[in-house]
DNA sequence: CAATATCATATTGTCCGACAATCGGACAGG
DNA sequence: CCTGTCCGATTGTCGGACAATATGATATTG
């Protein structure tokens, strides 16, 4: 039978401090940069203990809606980084189970949206950090890790050119999840460098002359290149995704 | 000049046993379901005050790590569910300042592959829950938040037909988004259900049929149908997407 | 025996007060 | 201008306390 009533809603103080202040900062209120009264005070206002506005804070400070200088005391309202972002979407895909596969699909869902964005948007300083990224991708051997981070680095100064914080903020954790698994590429196959090069170089021209056409369809053959890098290098394409343990942040 | 030092690091004990609750569970050895030792038994274990644990715990918990059964006390080892990423998420675009058209742009980029995904592996089951999500939308009249809830359910039960977790995150987002949007459309051009509804007809024939190409297709047109829709409601492109203050779930 | 009411205990939510560490800024001296 | 010194404000952490209530065991009843 349906239930005749709603079960009754009740929200511990911690919760309702913390909705409020995010309210206020959604709400632009609280401003990016703005720093937040001290703990004292917030519990002053809001009438509750400071153990309780500090439990309040920490909730808003892992949504990445607070944060502070490096270094500083002070609680400063941020908005989330695309990092911090990028970390809680890959860590819930890792606890979904999501596999290799089911992240190039999306990669090669999403990246040729993206190529075409930036050719059409692409401003010039843009265009010359993505030109950055292919040359230093281009000028690298030898050292897989950041071969690697060359390769995502490229991927988001084109994410960066296309001027949408949509794409920029949905391509941080696919491009974190693909890390692993394109290092295995770079290591065991040996033309993959040359085709990533090359795959670069074309899609960097076409967002030049801004031919968003051009730009996606390399980008389209640029992620399906990576399908076979999979199959040549042998990465079972149902390997489930995982960060490597203890790359968060904190230190002893 | 390059800096000689990295800055040391420190870490406040909240954070440290937030991060090594948080690796436990990342690390499968905490598995889902299962419930946390009390506060008090952390505490012994961390050998830190039990204040410190709770607002590890806080951290963990807005994370969508850690949950509760509803009116539960003891809390309880959860992966974020689709919800709480898609909240996230939606709350760090709204802070970015992305606009109408951005997240357009970003469904006009993934939605095919959804709807491609989907046609190649939609179970039966899936299937027919897309056919329901049509069908109920295809009787509903009047009621425009119930409309648009109906469409966001189709492309949520797509993203789902598609058994692709990656697809599923990252829609949840990019659909609440959209909802207030739709809603004015909804309301202000009189075709739009009826465009609606056809799109719907033919990606679900298409996905029934297995049919990946023609199921993108239509997805792609469906998608365009709604930037037509942006301009025929008189809706700014550039307006900034923002959820309707207060939609979190905190109660008095 | 199954279902239910009763009760003791464990656990969480919240408060209070305290203190060390350190950040921020003022201030003085070279 | 850079450096060293001081002080107050603020955070991080602690210990203890107590009310409300969820949990699990026990007694009661049909």
């Amino acid at each position: 039978m349906r239930p005749m009533f709603d079960p009754v809603s009740y929200a511990p103080a911690y919760l309702r401090v913390s909705e409020a202040i995010r309210t206020r900062i959604l709400g632009r209120e609280l401003r990016e940069g703005q720093v937040l009264p001290t703990e004292t005070e917030l519990a002053r206002q809001f009438e509750v203990n400071r153990s309780t506005v500090r439990e309040a804070l920490r909730k808003l400070e892992s949504a990445g809606l607070l944060g502070r200088r490096r270094g500083g005391k002070r609680l400063i309202v941020t908005r989330p980084t695309r990092e911090a972002v990028g970390g809680g979407l890959s860590q819930a895909l890792t606890l979904h189970r999501a596999r290799v596969v089911d992240v190039w699909e999306a990669l090669q869902a999403v990246q040729p949206g993206i190529a075409s964005a930036a050719a059409l948007r692409r401003s010039p300083a843009a265009l010359a950090k993505l030109s950055a990224c292919a040359n230093r991708f281009a000028a690298r051997s030898g050292e897989r890790e950041a071969t690697v981070t060359d390769v995502a680095d490229f991927f988001d100064a084109l994410a960066e050119a296309g001027a949408n914080p949509v794409f920029h903020l949905l391509n941080e954790p696919l491009l974190r999840l693909l890390k692993p698994s394109l290092a295995v590429i770079i290591d065991r196959v040996p033309q993959a460098r040359v085709r990533i090069g090359a795959a670069q170089v074309a899609i960097l021209a076409a967002v030049k002359a801004r031919d968003a056409k051009r730009a996606a369809e390399w980008m389209t053959r640029h992620v399906r290149d990576f399908r076979r890098g999979y199959e040549v290098a042998g990465i079972d394409l149902a390997t489930e995704v995982g960060e490597p343990p203890a790359v968060t942040s904190a230190i002893s």
